[in-house]
DNA sequence: AAATATTTTTGATAAATATCATGTTGTCGC
DNA sequence: GCGACAACATGATATTTATCAAAAATATTT
């Protein structure tokens, strides 16, 4: 039995550590002198815990800096004039929120918690001034950014699937990677997005997730309970999005 | 009568210049000395100019730099197992491309030139050898970065918009922002995508986006002719996408 | 300029998806 | 455990969008 890929902030197994982060290479380069190393741990803040739907910063606030999710799930959305959300992305353990307000300071997205998270933050003055002296950080900070590039060029690549079963296959396979690239189950996955979330990120209607949800089931495609999935057949997903997925892991060939 | 945003490589008059190109904070960045500078304008790369259908680079291949486009426009598109293409993203004068590669060196995505096409490509190799003794560099190409994220961000909304009208305001929109933030004209672009690339790019039929341009057409919200189209009312498009646009420029409120 | 190919538009129909209504299941607080 | 509430599922119908077919407009080549 593999690990579910989330975590209740209370069950210790499942939270992330250190090693497995993506922000490690930024808190413990591993060309980094000791001393360096040290200082990067102590200036590594830790917010309070948030429960389910606590905010984490909402669009327009000034950004404190770069956010990491340690355990649990954080979710963005733009909220429109209407006050409908419309969600924009989601953030497992290991991975890293904010970075897109670097370059003005301020947050484009709203962020909140899907359900109990604990998250490390590395404040932005911080990183400024320890980069004065430590250029690798820097070069780090590149690496990721570049990442979550291409991880969006993703994403905009599956929101344009031309049906609904095609978006929410390639939603599925994409959790599935990301859960797999964190060391968790590639196919025994928790997305923690409501099927609302789930609608209202894949332009679609709240029923039309659910019918989807329902077929792929009766095809023996996944199974699920609630909103912890296990995919059994990777083969029928891919096709839906019609690409072996390349993941980023993955060198893609020429 | 305002500058179109497309230019032909021969029409000099819309030729963006270094000063209204994004990539400029990296080839001048303000603060550095002359003789930096100079270095910097020296390991500038221009490529041979492309013709429309060109590419750029194709998935999977070697990242050699970070391109920008200096006249012209280029669209980035996945090609499916079938050989079907989705366009992922299109890029004007001035904008950066290539940036999601710099994490493992590999291209995600084929790069076309839309139109005769002239670019500036700043090689890695140069770039990283010179990060390492200005720093400045690298903290505007994390600038830059998070910049593009944001973008990409706004294209996760936008793509994520329930039905086609508003994902072809959103398109019209964004593009008419763009333009605008690089001098030329808001209201009178060139978008030079076929309707084909438009509707892969939005998840529609080829059909569809022709219906939904004649229909705002008739509704005089925009006018066109072939690719040339001129906005006329932004307030309605604006509604089309459900909130006035948050742009990368524009400050958002809290 | 004529001929050819490509892109765009338009119409008729089929298919997919949204909406509305309602029932079911699950969750949370007590 | 029970009641109240939210999330999820399902059916019937309306609307939107895709598909197929073909014409019109535009671009490209000769």
């Amino acid at each position: 039995m593999t690990r579910a890929c989330q975590a209740k902030i209370s069950d210790i197994a499942t939270q992330i550590s250190c090693l497995q982060c993506s922000i490690n290479t930024i808190c413990f380069p591993s060309g980094l002198d000791l001393d360096i190393r040290d200082e990067l741990y102590n200036i590594l803040n830790h917010p309070p815990p948030l429960e389910r739907g606590d905010l984490l910063f909402r669009t327009g606030a000034t950004m404190k800096g770069i956010y990491a999710v340690r355990s649990g799930a954080i979710k963005t959305y733009i909220t429109d004039e209407n006050g409908q959300e419309q969600v924009t992305g989601y953030y497992l353990p290991g991975e890293l929120l904010g970075l897109g307000a670097i370059h003005n300071g301020r947050h484009f997205q709203n962020a909140e918690a899907l359900e109990s998270s604990y998250l490390c933050m590395i404040p932005v003055n911080d990183i400024n001034r320890l980069s004065k002296s430590h250029p690798q950080i820097q070069e780090q900070l590149i690496h990721l950014l570049s990442k979550q590039l291409q991880n969006h060029h993703k994403m905009v690549w599956h929101l344009g699937l031309k049906n609904a079963t095609s978006r929410v296959a390639a939603l599925l396979l994409n959790c599935s990677e990301r859960c797999h690239a964190r060391g968790f189950s590639a196919s025994e996955i928790k997305l923690n997005l409501s099927r609302q979330d789930i609608a209202s990120h894949l332009g679609l209607a709240v029923e039309t997730v659910s019918r989807i949800f329902g077929q792929l089931k009766k095809e023996n495609v996944i199974t699920f309970k609630g909103r912890q999935i296990d995919i059994l057949d990777f083969d029928t997903l891919n096709q839906h999005v019609g690409t072996k997925m390349a993941t980023t892991e993955k060198i893609p060939r020429i």
